[in-house]
DNA sequence: TTCATATAGTCAGTTTAGCTTACTATCTGG
DNA sequence: CCAGATAGTAAGCTAAACTGACTATATGAA
């Protein structure tokens, strides 16, 4: 089948990338399916990053690793959309708290089934076991990520 | 520390995206130390597409599941960066191989070579075996996405 | 108290990496 | 031999990031 065979080691950044694009694509097709087809990747990104309770633009843009400016257009975006709204925060008149709106709830909902779904396929096609220690291992590389940035920080 | 607790599955996209990140970003920092501070991450999707013996741009773009017109743009530019070139192909006039000059075989040792680095210091850094299952699993699933997808076409 | 500096957010402009539509040149099967 | 199919290019568009410069507000220290 393929001609040449590549090192496990080389093809890592597309083992990693797959499964990532299947859930984006399967969240986009569940939403499209309830109707909400105005919805980009970058959004839902800027969407996982949001805690209930809200938060502010800039806290958003470090956690999902982009400049506040990309925030700041992605949350413009999704308030003239209806999915979020802005919140002025009482502790800072320079900050507002982003929040969503009772339409960005659903969105939340629908996303959150749509990945589970996904998921439960996913450890049904593989061997017994076998998802949940490789997500493991994808938790335990993201804390040892976080801590090599931490040093390289610090 | 996070004041949300977000759930596995949630989190799932991030999970992956976090360690391809730290490939690219590897990979581009090795490359700069070595002189090579003019390929973009897009750049090296296309290099590791290639198999040693060419590729037409058509092929390649398929491969990595672009328009040949992106492809085809990325070639242009690694071509004049030096580290392709085009051979015509000697049974179709239409159509031409892409392959590597020296300068692009450097490219990619120092690929190889930071990557395995890379995930030598992941596997050192994880419980033993953890890692290689982990991937073991990522092969698995994109087999079955592979199957996936094939069904769905067909 | 005031002032220097830091922070939240915006505006304007640029870059990157993809896309579609339309085209030329060549190949291939009926 | 000709009607598609295929390899590749050209032109123009869009999404999603970036940098640099800016305003308004907060805050710590003299």
């Amino acid at each position: 089948m393929n001609s040449t065979p590549l090192s496990t080691d080389r093809m890592l950044g597309a083992l990693l990338r797959l499964p990532s694009r299947a859930i984006v694509r399967r969240i986009a097709r569940d939403l499209a399916r309830a109707g909400h087809d105005d919805l980009s990747p970058a959004q839902f990104v800027a969407f996982q990053y949001l805690p209930p309770e809200g938060a502010r633009t800039t806290e958003l843009a470090e956690q999902a690793g982009i400049t506040k400016q990309s925030m700041s257009a992605l949350v413009r975006a999704l308030i003239s959309q209806g999915y979020l709204e802005r919140l002025p925060d009482p502790t800072d008149r320079r900050a507002s708290i982003v929040v969503r709106t009772e339409r960005g709830w659903e969105i939340e909902r629908i996303a959150r089934t749509a990945i589970s779904a996904l998921v439960d396929e996913w450890r049904d096609a593989l061997a017994p076991g076998q998802l949940d220690a490789g997500i493991e291992m994808l938790g335990a590389l993201a804390d040892h990520l976080d801590a090599q940035e931490e040093t390289e920080r610090g």
